[in-house]
DNA sequence: TATATTTGCTTAATCGATTAAGCAAATATA
DNA sequence: TATATTTGCTTAATCGATTAAGCAAATATA
């Protein structure tokens, strides 16, 4: 019957040989004769075999799968590392688990879990925003498989980290915003604990300063950056006495949210206010007008992330450091921005 | 050392019972007494036990994992199903790995059999718009194991599908245009061979022909969707001789590809074309003109693609057949089509 | 009080693949 | 020709959890 697995066994049986022999057959051990070999081979095509992973993990001691966490799947850069970390492992015979944790710190640990229950060899991660607590990434640590952060990580648990030089963007965005006029500054960011709206916020304020523009407390403001977050900020934004002329926006999300407040004001972009958002989304290219943005290379964080994970898969007393690796972001201009 | 796991035999060690009365006992087992089971759990607890999952699955036959392929994580119909299915199945205690087939064959079939190797319990899928051979999903049919299809599913598998009712989709958008005043309607929409652009076809087709309006083979154009394709027949559309004043786009991505298009030549949208999309993609809402589209419902399609899943399971002897469950799609008009 | 049933465990087999250890036959080397 | 090495397999143990079968002690029933 089609219902019955074929097992190494049933080879054997059909051979008349060992189990033993068949499972080197068939992963080519040089002790067994081409003629065997073949043999197997043959049968095992003919019977339809199919090794069952569960129980060569289970004897290997390894899954040959690898977690990932991400914030969510629904936005491309997010997409994008996947996709890449899944293209580079499964060349190397690994498999990906994808989890989405909604920004929320209770999903991530019950992501964590899933996947350490699942006898993942390794964690590729992102964090959520609410996150501060690192008792559950500690854990997977603590266990000895490999964690890789990428985008949203975290010093403290000295991990391998890849992400972008977020504090050079900032300088990068305020200064094109100088170059094309602008006067008066403002960066809806995210949360500062979080380490890399930490990192822009303190880009911002730096460049801020070095061109001695007004470095105003009500310019600046935190949220979880999320459509919404962006429509509140832009309206307390406009609601100042005295007006930001542009905007620097820490994620393409909330910047669309701002876009969106500006338009219903009527307010003219980039001319009354130049708008910058963050993460080369596609959507930002679409709007009208497109907004300039900081290309963030997930195509490459993936590969080094999924690189990074090869490195240390196969190390035997792991001992993980901090060890980042960042690549420099690009500032692509679009109309939200050229006043010129 | 953190490096060694704790297993069955350790706590067994520990209370020096057998791993029999362990397991037993942390499966609340009845023929195992209350303080027996009270002092494993405590033993447990404290040696930081995590069951092995691979142990457990090969013994039990059953992984516990299901697989889910789909076109691409990266829109919001997908990444919506997939959250709603990991909903419905964590609770049950499944969890779910997922794949892109970004619309590939090739990828697809890699995909299915990258999960029966993982031993998932069943695979939920959306087919690539590549895929007309159904190899490979019999496959999985004949393994014996559930396969539950959405969105992008085919008749011929006799498998269970969750989808919305695309003819009538059609049907409303038609019969709206009609009502804006508009009386020669394109339709830019998916290649045939995929059932649910088929569906949408003859949906348009019908209704033009119903309400006597112009059936012109050259307003009727198949693609793969992408905004690419939405713009290069947006374009195709545009240098006809008797150009349309309605445009039913069959997916969100390339009816915005359309109205780039529309946008560069400064064609008044809606008032000399109107467009409508399919999807409800978020950005719909976020463009100029918003564009009109079709809810699909991702969220119940999610839900009972996995309660599907969930009554298949443990059926012992599994004869799948055909079982249809259509969901009334929504139709909702934005500026992109309101004329009056 | 004698027998039947229930309770609470143990023993041993099992899921399927892998691998260390070992043995006989074939081949190579002295 | 005698010994050493290589080849090509087999045997048996193992990964960790589960479960059928069974047994002794405790309890219930006749």
């Amino acid at each position: 019957m089609a219902n019955k697995k074929t097992t190494l066994k049933d080879i054997a049986i059909a051979l008349n040989i060992s189990t033993a022999a068949v499972s080197k057959a068939l992963n080519d051990d040089s002790r067994i004769s081409i003629k065997t070999k073949e043999a197997v081979k043959k049968v095992a095509k003919e019977l339809n075999y199919q090794p069952n992973h569960l129980a060569s993990a289970l004897r290997k001691g390894k899954s040959n799968l690898v977690g990932v966490i991400v914030p969510r799947t629904n936005s491309n850069f997010f997409s994008s590392v996947i996709q890449n970390i899944e293209e580079v492992l499964n060349k190397k015979g690994y498999n990906i688990i994808i989890t989405q944790s909604n920004e929320s710190y209770k999903k991530e640990c019950s992501n964590i879990d899933t996947l350490l229950f699942t006898q993942v060899d390794g964690i590729i991660a992102s964090m959520a925003n609410e996150t501060t607590n690192l008792a559950y990434f500690e854990k997977v640590k603590s266990k000895g498989i490999p964690l890789i952060l990428f985008d949203r990580g975290e010093n403290d648990l000295n991990v391998d980290y890849i992400g972008i030089n977020d504090y050079d963007s900032s300088h990068m965005i305020v200064e094109h915003l100088i170059n094309q006029g602008c006067k008066r500054i403002a960066h809806i960011g995210g949360y500062r604990h979080t380490r890399i709206f930490n990192n822009r916020i303190r880009g911002y304020v730096d460049a801020i300063k070095k061109h001695q523009l007004p470095a105003d407390e009500q310019l600046l403001l935190e949220s979880n950056l999320t459509i919404e977050d962006g429509r509140e900020k832009m309206l307390e934004l406009l609601q100042l006495k005295n007006r930001p002329d542009a905007v620097y926006v820490a994620s393409d999300f909330a910047a669309l949210g701002a876009l969106q407040i500006l338009q219903e004001k009527n307010i003219q972009v980039p001319n009354e206010i130049a708008l910058v958002g963050f993460g080369n989304e596609p959507f930002t290219a679409m709007v009208t007008p497109a907004l300039s943005t900081i290309n963030q290379h997930s195509a490459e964080i993936g590969k080094m992330a999924a690189n990074t994970f090869l490195e240390l898969a196969d190390v035997v007393e792991l001992k993980q450091t901090l060890n980042k690796k960042i690549l420099q972001a690009e500032l692509i201009v679009r109309d939200s921005s050229k006043r010129k």
